[in-house]
DNA sequence: GTATCGTTTTAAAACGTTTGCAATCCGCTC
DNA sequence: GAGCGGATTGCAAACGTTTTAAAACGATAC
């Protein structure tokens, strides 16, 4: 009864495979009578063309490809289902739809990647956490295949399609910010994994200082591997160690800032009287982790969505210019900043929007 | 020079396509020598197997589907991430991929799903958030599309395969320690919407105050609507104003019982002391949410990894009887429940392994 | 009645793989 | 040296779609 292929669906329209195709596609060439007969008859039987067929024929799969590595039980935040909800919808307007290839605990992030590409499963990659030097962005590159990169690398010599959020920005702004709240001493507390926007939110940081000229700013830095906590943990100690340490303290991301948070609270510290905290990406605990985390945030969830619908472009217009986007990320005021110990507020300055 | 296709493949190997193909099959019919002659340049000229053709004559796609609905710039939790995590580690483990399919939010989720089949994209689909009556399990089972449901509907009318958390255990279970410590007057917090999960859990602590038998009980129930904030505040305000207020409180899930904190911070209760509150789900902000709130969890992602292995079962062996699983939360006990008000402790009780 | 033209339809090839069946090759036996 | 059997290999069809090139059909003009 039902016709699920083009020819069952011809042979009750008594007409040919080419004609029912062409009629389905909208070509013009149809006769409108035609045309409409046929769009009735598909819609009655409900009639929907196979995947397989047309990724054979067309050459293009209608997938967009990411790369989803497995590692260890931790990690696993509000991040992917974000990330991974506005690519769905950035690429669901375009007509494309989102293929998850996992990457097993002992395989290569790049094998799976190169899998999904040359076997036409996916048209276009999206790649997430680039690292400084990113062997994915050379390898796509050089195969010419679409793809668009969350992130930056730090050597420019190589030209591709990115999206970033301008941490550096961000971190002058934090930087001004509390300056003028009359913090001189600093604190930065960031990971020693090779990140980009590690050094980018880094010399932001460094620029303002510079661009500020004031001699009696100090900063402090604490570095420790981003996935061991006890080092995290001793680090930040060490910091908050001892009388002349920062009164402001600014991490990479929040997850570090909710560090120093709950290590300034066993050490007896309060915040915001003795210590400020500003973090970086107003993960859901910020909002809850007393006394409300001070942070910067980009929606991940619209920067997937406009990455995927740069992606759907480069695969459909394969631009010459490679596409980039800097996205600027907004202050979350909460109640982790405050006016420097012992300095008087001089023009007063309430926390603006601080919501959950 | 590279190989893209079985054919070049061949014609370099000086071979035919069906010898090549069934060498890289592993066919005992074709000679050792040959196979791993076949073997060895497939893996120099990098050659994959073309998924569509595969996917064309074979007639399945090594795909499981997911549909991910679109609705407002909220709901947006570490679920989703959770989830597909364990998804694709389950999938990947048995050779398949998952492809998430965008219902944005005009479009219905079943007509995504429907297209998603019947276009042969995805072998079997993985269904979350089921309702009691839910048309898509319906769907599926009536067309012999292989899926597993996360979640049970009331209805058992219908048979089909389902992974589901045991939520009435878990009640039962709080309900029990809460009357250990002395609780007398409970409450419950829940929504209004006709979820299946709702009723299972209600109706488990119901089993264990009737199972307790001690006619002192009492509970009283606050129900709001889900995503209204407002409705939600007020009626967990009215469950707690007076003095004949429950001294216990257990919500459907971790949000309700966040909730239920804030206004009891905002009405002057002190938690434990005052009142004791428990959820459902071990949300990541659940642990950063002062004094910590005890709730209960079954890890999402070891979840989703079995449904994962289960719909791959169900897709290659069609079994008779369908499969289902029953997962047993377990109890994350941190500092959100006490004694009650007014009593003694008698016999002395740890809090046991909480943790963040 | 034939040539021409525009509109509408169709036959057939192609995409890259798997697979049923047939062909080839080789060493053996009688 | 013809026949046989087992081990290898190859031909060709099939999967369902899109697309190139060509055919069929009327209608109009000469």
């Amino acid at each position: 009864m039902r016709a699920r292929t083009l020819k069952q669906l011809a042979g009750h329209l008594d007409l040919s495979i080419t004609t029912v195709s062409r009629a389905l596609a909208g070509h013009s060439q149809i006769a409108r009578a035609t045309r409409e007969r046929v769009a009735r008859a598909a819609h009655e039987h409900g009639y929907v063309p196979n995947t397989a067929a047309r990724m054979l024929v067309s050459g293009r799969s209608g997938f967009a490809g990411l790369v989803l590595p497995i590692r260890g039980p931790n990690l696993v935040d509000s991040f992917l289902g974000e990330f991974v909800t506005g690519l769905g919808e950035g690429l669901v307007q375009r007509g494309n739809d989102l293929i998850l290839a996992t990457a097993p605990e002992g395989q290569l992030e790049i094998d799976v990647l190169k899998h999904l590409v040359q076997s036409g499963r996916a048209d276009g990659v999206v790649l997430t956490r680039i690292a400084e030097a990113d062997e994915r962005v050379s390898f796509l590159a050089a195969r010419g295949v679409p793809f668009v990169a969350h992130g930056r690398m730090l050597d420019a010599g190589i030209a591709y399609n990115w999206l970033d959020t301008d941490g550096a920005h961000a971190f002058g702004v934090a930087f001004d910010m509390l300056y003028e709240l009359g913090h001189r001493h600093f604190g930065l507390v960031t990971i020693s994994e090779p990140m980009t926007f590690r050094h980018l939110r880094q010399d932001g940081l460094a620029e303002a200082i510079t661009r500020r000229g004031d001699p009696s700013v100090r900063l402090d830095v604490a570095t420790a591997p981003r996935f061991d906590r006890g080092a995290r943990i001793q680090a930040v100690g060490r910091m908050l160690a001892g009388s002349d340490r920062p009164t402001a303290i600014v991490a990479l991301f929040d997850e570090l800032a909710l560090t120093v948070m709950e290590e300034a609270a066993r050490a007896g510290l309060s915040i915001p009287r003795d210590l400020s905290v500003i973090g970086f990406d107003n993960i859901v605990a910020a909002a809850y982790a007393p006394p409300g985390l001070t942070t910067f945030e980009a929606s991940i969830r619209q920067c997937a969505r406009e990455i995927a619908e740069m992606l759907v472009t480069v695969i459909e217009e394969r631009p010459a210019e490679p596409l980039t986007r800097l996205i600027r990320p907004t202050l979350t005021a909460r109640a982790s900043h405050g006016l420097a110990p012992g300095s008087r507020k001089l023009k007063p300055q309430a926390n603006q929007g601080g919501s959950r």
